[in-house]
DNA sequence: TTATGGGCATAACGCTGTTATGACGCCGTT
DNA sequence: AACGGCGTCATAACAGCGTTATGCCCATAA
């Protein structure tokens, strides 16, 4: 095994995804090319072929260590006694990760055209694993008596991913917006789901609130 | 007034257009290109700045089509006596529209790069403007005794269109997948966004079943 | 010491959106 | 009837894009 993998030296790969990142972060998926990305680490265009095999393969890398972002965030809202709390709180973590690296997300999740860039299905494979972390807590939910004990969590899921989403993706596109916000389209979003869930609705909005307020 | 508006002949405007709207439907926004749209419709790089002054223009007027077309399916969704049925039909063919044509919905709601194109303030006021027949429906919904009279449309009406945008765009990425599907997630999320807003489950389960029926 | 192979620069290919220029024909006006 | 203006469009060009063939350099392995 050669130092592929370690990046002792700030070698050309690492400066071109951080670039990369930066643009895509500051200026747009318009604004990523690949020569402006070589110019900008002092290579040639060549390097992104070395490295990536193609344009829409050094998305995808920087796609992939977006995703190890999200979980980082994701795998740091631990158990507690409020299982309801928990799904709020993942939820509003989801929310902030779109807000922080809305261009990320939106190649993570097929809202980026990104010119010629595509899913795989290794990519959809790493964002479905994610849903796991909501998966278990609205289990929790049932179990622990909020929600109803015949609740579907691989439904419910994946009501409630595509509705974190679709606010995520409304938001950033501007269309939430007039006398309500994206955070009280949030707090009545995750309220209604877990009252239609089968929660007390004085419990979860006062939960919801709870995992909101952080 | 000149004939600019009447396409008596038929006009390289229109043809553009068309060739526009198929090739965006049959090869996605990546195979879109003002060269090849002049060469199949027999002009010059021309024709598409004299029409459309850019190409983000061109693809806007294929967008403003589009939701014509929306608001014509959306229309013919008539009152009757089951108002959470109207609202349900209505996400029915959100849903069927964003299926028929993914490309354009896409572009409608800030789901796609497109090398340049952004939305305008006037493109999200025809969006927004989408919402005053849900809308409708939901307060009719109150004003029947099936939601909560104190229910708030306004913002009910938001978390909706976050919750068919987030179903559409996912669905279309290859997101829902596995034990349940779109149609599944659909009736799930309308039925629980009944029950929420007040609904008796047993009603509502009913009138999502009807609505989606046809 | 030599051979192997990864990283990279150069230069080129065909593609893209866009535009300056000039020509054509239609239309209302004088 | 002749004119001027305007909308439409073809030609050709520019800069920028992703991509690739070629060959050099240099570090490591034999």
């Amino acid at each position: 095994m050669s130092t592929a993998n370690t990046p002792n030296p700030p070698n050309t790969r690492r400066l071109l995804l951080d670039e990369a990142a930066r643009v895509l972060a500051e200026e747009g998926p318009a604004a990523l090319s690949a020569r402006r990305l070589v110019k900008a680490v002092g290579a040639s265009t060549m390097a992104v072929y070395t490295h990536f095999g193609s344009m829409p393969g050094l998305v995808r890398e920087v796609m992939r260590e977006g995703i190890g972002r999200f979980e980082d965030r994701v795998g740091v809202v631990g158990e507690g006694d409020d299982p309801v709390r928990e799904l709020v709180e993942l939820c509003r973590v989801y929310q902030e990760f779109a807000r922080a690296e809305p261009e990320v997300y939106a190649v993570m999740f097929g809202g980026s055209a990104m010119a010629g860039f595509e899913l795989t299905e290794d990519d959809r494979q790493m964002g479905v694993r994610l849903l796991r972390y909501p998966r278990n807590a609205i289990r929790r939910c049932a179990a622990a008596g909020r929600f109803r004990s015949d609740a579907d969590a691989d439904l419910l899921v994946r009501q409630l991913f595509a509705q974190m989403h679709g606010l995520a993706q409304l938001a950033h596109a501007g269309y939430i917006i007039g006398v309500y916000g994206p955070d009280d389209v949030l707090a009545g979003t995750l309220r209604d789901f877990a009252v239609a869930a089968g929660d007390d609705p004085e419990r979860a909005a006062a939960s919801v609130r709870s995992g909101l307020a952080g």
